[in-house]
DNA sequence: AGGGCATCATTTGCATACCAACGAAAGCCT
DNA sequence: AGGCTTTCGTTGGTATGCAAATGATGCCCT
């Protein structure tokens, strides 16, 4: 609202009246102020029902159980990670003994990093949760909305 | 036909079979993976078109000019940011002289934060590019689905 | 062959993000 | 008044996330 005098303190020409027309910019509703609060929720779930991993530790199981071994940057790239950023989450996985790397034999630039026993075990029990969490996350939506949802954000991406 | 002699590790029900049936986990279509890559192409798009401001740093600058002075903490609240995270914001915004902090007069623990001259100017210029962003970032859509995902995005943050 | 370019992993630097703990200050209750 | 609880800002620690630079290696093209 803010009704009150807030008037003196600005003769900008450029900005006066409250943001409620068409050119006016109200944070709230940005896409990306939208995007980031969704986000935020659906990381305080996840770190609420699986505090021993991170989303994007869990990610990179995940996708090693999927494909299987690959090689650091690949897994990054399968995983929308940077490559520095990787690094640190493997780094992390192998210091827990989740993960396992070696170097490759055919290219000597690549690191293959495979799932442990433990990592498996880990990923296996994990999983179903990571289920429930999108279920949480998406829970003010019914199935269809989900769909919907789901869908556009899959078209901006 | 049956386990003689075929000493393979395949015994075990949850592995060695591509995850496709009952518990399979597909990181690409949940929820958060989506949100987290959407959230990553909008911030993209941000640093490219807007290179002088974080998201963050254009946020607090909007709230303060959507209303005016407020603590820091206020001010975190409003724009979704932690304790922690908007003292750095505001930390780098002041370092610029984009934003000023004074003690509160009634309330000797609050830190109130308000924008410097040079901040609303930028402000100003960066608004519009703002608007350009969000437009960018939803230039996939139609303006039927645009209005569809903001609303669903809302429903779940 | 050899040079140029791309890829891989790493490192550094900066900017979020959140948690937990902390001391100071305010508010509330008896 | 004294105590309990909250709020406020700060700090330290951990984990992303990205840009840029670097050294090692691989690949391609002339």
């Amino acid at each position: 609202m803010t009704a009150s005098g807030n008037a003196t303190t600005d003769d900008d020409p450029a900005e006066r009246r409250p943001e409620r027309a068409k050119g006016g910019y109200r944070l709230t509703s940005q896409a990306g102020h939208l995007l980031r609060r969704a986000n935020q929720r659906h990381l305080a779930i996840f770190s609420a029902r699986m505090p021993d991993l991170t989303p994007r530790q869990f990610a990179a199981l995940a996708k090693l159980k999927e494909e299987g071994p690959a090689s650091q940057n690949q897994l990054g790239r399968a995983t929308s990670m940077d490559a520095a950023t990787i690094k640190g989450v493997i780094d992390r996985l192998a210091r827990r003994d989740l993960v396992a790397t070696e170097p490759s034999l055919e290219d000597r630039r690549r690191l293959i990093v495979s799932l442990t026993p433990q990592g498996a075990e880990l990923f296996a029990r994990a999983a179903p949760i990571a289920l429930e969490i999108t279920e949480e996350t998406l829970a003010p939506l019914d199935p269809d909305e989900r769909r919907t949802l789901t869908a556009l954000l899959d078209r901006i991406s």
